[in-house]
RNA sequence: GGUGCGGUAGCCAAGUGGUAAGGCCGAGCUCUGCAAAAGCUCUAUCCGGCGGUUCGAUUCCGCCCCGCACCUCCA
């Protein structure tokens, strides 16, 4: 059955299929800048991701998929926590890079096959930016930085559907103050490729290319350089965020063609923004939160990939707490339904078939949601388990994960449960309903079975 | 100003030219000292508003209202 995805470049619907000889899917995901820890906006997107290399390594085969996610650590955010912090830069983002990798295991995020840095391919970098000079569609300026020239390459706006007119007097240009390099620039539009050193970098510079100063390299060049590294000149799929469409992507197409001429990559995807409680994230609304702020709260990483996924990736997605409640019931559904299929062997290998289909069918992640529900609903009988199972790794859950870990109950809980269960055994009900009030107020519930009792943290 | 996306039940959210998936919440019942769990059942005569096309539109077209996003380094 083929993937079809919706394309960014063509606006359209098609299918997806590796166009190379080897048989093999080149498929390159932007990642995350690591200065600080990713919200679950980011993890919106690279479980997204996730889904989409799970579909691909389902329809080519596991061998069949090369899946690389860059991460970004040198940018001006990453220099000026540096900065900020005193430490040297490889710290600081070797710290982050080592919780995003964290948060990804916890939503359950299959590795990429590759994980470059832009660190360590500023040679990579530094050889592309030399051809767009020697091509003429780059030129360094007297500070040592050199620009790509956007006037050099016609294609420029193709993905994105920007005119000229728009590139160069968007309005919302109008208010803002103008970028620093702005003087250096021959054209508003001309973005760096090269960094020239500033005082403010700190020890964070490397030769640069031809005749250029010692600097760091551009944002957008990193990209162009380990795609072509990892994957080569042309590739089947490139995705991002909706921000990254421009001019992130827009830039990586003009320099990556104009260096290596040909078609930079096949299909564009762009997956769209989460909003919390209806409005963009910001630190300043208060409406940011981190996977260990919704764990923090007793919700289960699983339940968070649930709920990042109950949405099409193509519409905007309105995350909120409600949503988190709604997913971790939604799993504990799948748990049970997962241990009745154990003991009711079926053989309906078809079982599931749906759900496989409503993915491969634009990423449609909710009807997939509904499609297994409605299925999960008929109950278990005559399902085949593998059928099921197939379904929970395409969606990537971990219905093993699904329980949010339990909290240690302070002493003074304990006592009051262990008051109570005696109080219960001893038929003193007046006493014992007492004793529930007081945990409730101490934000409590206690759970009676016939033999004995648990504890859980009342959500909140 | 430019470019897009969207407005479907209390909340979240699919979908279709022929009459509304699914999840959550809620309600009722069974069970149960209480609470919870579990099981069963129910929950949009209607898809932002107004026109148009059509035998028929929530689904196509036009206009309007509202929300959101992007427009040079935010996934």
């Amino acid at each position: 059955m083929p993937i079809r995805l919706h394309d960014s470049m063509t606006r359209s619907v098609r299918e997806l299929k590796p166009a190379h000889d080897d048989g093999v899917f080149r498929f390159y995901n932007c990642g995350p800048t690591v200065y600080a820890p990713a919200h679950i906006g980011n993890f919106r997107t690279f479980v997204v991701n996730d889904v989409i290399r799970r579909l691909l390594e389902l329809e080519f085969g596991p061998g069949k998929v090369k899946h690389v996610r860059n991460l970004t650590d040198v940018d001006d955010k990453t220099i000026k926590r540096a900065r900020d912090a005193g430490r040297p830069l490889a710290d600081v983002t070797r710290q982050w890079t080592a919780k995003f990798h964290a948060d990804c295991l916890a939503l359950n995020c299959l590795r990429p096959h590759v994980e470059p840095t832009a660190t360590d391919h500023i040679r990579e970098q530094v050889d592309m930016i030399d051809v767009l000079l020697c091509k003429r569609h780059a030129y360094r300026t007297p500070d040592g930085s050199v620009y790509f020239r956007v006037s050099s390459f016609q294609e420029y706006g193709e993905l994105s559907h920007l005119q000229e007119r728009e590139l160069r007097l968007g309005s919302a240009l109008a208010g803002k103050p103008q970028p620093a390099d702005a003087d250096e620039k021959e054209d508003g539009s001309d973005f760096a490729l090269w960094k020239a050193w500033k005082p403010e970098d700190g020890d964070v510079k490397w030769p640069g290319p031809d005749s250029a100063a010692a600097g760091r390299p551009g944002w957008h060049i990193e990209c162009s350089a380990m795609s072509k590294k990892h994957l080569g000149d042309n590739i089947d799929l490139h995705t991002g965020g909706e921000d990254l469409l421009f001019p992130h992507h827009e830039n990586e197409i003009a320099q990556s063609e104009c260096c290596n001429g040909v078609t930079f990559a096949n299909h564009w995807y762009h997956s769209k923004h989460l909003l919390v409680d209806g409005k963009k994230m910001s630190k300043s609304l208060g409406n940011l939160y981190t996977l260990d702020d919704l764990t923090a709260k007793g919700f289960s990483p699983m339940a968070v990939r649930y709920a990042l996924l109950a949405g099409h990736p193509s519409k905007q997605l309105n995350f909120t707490l409600d949503s988190l409640h709604a997913a971790e019931s939604a799993l504990e559904t799948l748990r049970k339904y997962k241990a009745e299929l154990m003991f009711n062997l079926g053989k309906d290998a078809a079982g599931f078939a749906a759900v496989q289909q409503a993915l491969h069918d634009d990423l449609n992640t909710p009807a997939a949601l509904g499609a297994l529900f409605s299925i999960v609903n008929r109950g278990a009988k005559n399902v085949d388990p593998n059928s099921f199972e197939a379904a929970m790794w395409a969606l990537g859950f971990d219905l093993a994960k699904t329980n949010a870990p339990k909290s240690e109950a302070p002493a003074g809980v304990i006592a009051l449960a262990a008051k109570r269960w005696a109080a219960k055994q001893a038929k003193d009900f007046t006493a014992a309903d007492a004793l529930r009030r007081e945990l409730t107020a101490a934000g409590w519930s206690m759970l009676d079975r016939k033999d004995g009792y648990s504890l859980e943290p009342l959500k909140h």
